[in-house]
DNA sequence: ATTTTTTGTTTAATATATTTAACAATTTAA
DNA sequence: TTAAATTGTTAAATATATTAAACAAAAAAT
């Protein structure tokens, strides 16, 4: 789902890194302030002739702007408030920092709603998943083999098998998980 | 003054290619026809996400639709209302052809309105500049020269020489001009 | 400590992008 | 030829980006 460009924090990581202010940039560039800021956080779907005001004051071209690295993450501790919501409707998936492009490994904390459904999928990417039950109750389908897990009880299975999430029961189902490599 | 980003140019070269109409990629893409004829002619300023959407169609990555080379100008033959308006204001410069970048020469139909004025140019890049009076009067100033031009009149200097052209006729003042290599 | 700046974010107002629907011009079908 | 479909463009309606102004939190100044 997380397919959209990140313009956020590539703008974000060439102000920082430029020791400069929201503001600062603003006024050099002619744009508001709020602007950046919502640019900044992806809570705008910014215009072209706008983007390139900002990008004309780093300076850098658009196209540069698009093809360059994105800076690797580099933090280490992740605050709980400061994981990255990956999913959408009734499943929650709050991974463990923004950017994973250099990373094997992927970290989430899970949340299925009651009736949450990943839908059965079929994809055959090399990667192998694992989680750990915190609490409620989670359906596991692998293959043709249907799995009830509760409270601590974990899997670990090779994710090229077809395979489906659902939370069956009546309250939320919260999970731990990890995958290798990151799968979106 | 024309600073911009070619995204018209560079998106209908695409599309053409790919012998598509606007009404194809606009059903593809989940934008309107309408839209995507605007984005072609320049008239509104699209966004990200938007361009995104088209482009992902075509396929080709933002970074890419920026970096590529626009296709160059082949057209050979252009009527009367296809110049490319270049100017504003007082003074109309009507270019023959959009993209020079490949072309040495760059020819012009100016329109000075009564009053236009360029005011004093210290560009010192040095290219060529020759014009023909077609209608009023044309003041030029060269250097400490100042020269007064009408109806079949014509002028030819080095421009890295400070000038400035003004109407100080009453009536509207037409100039066939061109330069090389292409001032702006 | 307590102002005073400066920071980033948010909301309501406004400006502008985008769509819907119509248009005229050209091409295709019959 | 005429009718039908397809082309690109434009105007009015609508959705959304952008701004101006206010906010709370942190940093700097006194």
């Amino acid at each position: 789902m997380s397919n959209e460009i990140d313009i956020g924090i590539r703008l974000k990581n060439l102000r920082t890194e430029r020791k400069i202010s929201q503001r600062q940039l603003a006024i050099k560039s002619g744009i508001s302030n709020a602007t950046i800021s919502l640019v900044e956080n992806n809570k705008t779907n910014p215009s072209l002739g706008l983007l390139k005001q900002v990008l004309d004051v780093i300076p850098i071209s658009i196209g540069d702007f698009f093809t360059m690295d994105v800076k690797q993450e580099n933090k280490i501790v992740h605050r709980a408030d400061e994981l990255t919501e990956i999913g959408s409707g009734l499943i929650s998936y709050l991974q463990v920092g923004n950017n994973l492009k250099n990373y094997k490994l992927q970290m989430m904390l899970e949340r299925y709603q009651p009736g949450a459904d990943t839908g059965k999928s079929m994809l055959s990417h090399e990667s192998e998943e694992s989680g750990l039950v915190l609490q409620g109750r989670l359906e596991l389908t692998v293959g043709d083999e249907v799995y009830v897990l509760h409270k601590g009880d974990a899997y670990l299975f090779n994710s090229n098998f077809p395979h489906r999430f659902r939370n069956t029961g009546r309250e939320e189902c919260v999970v731990v998980s990890a995958c290798t490599p990151p799968s979106f």
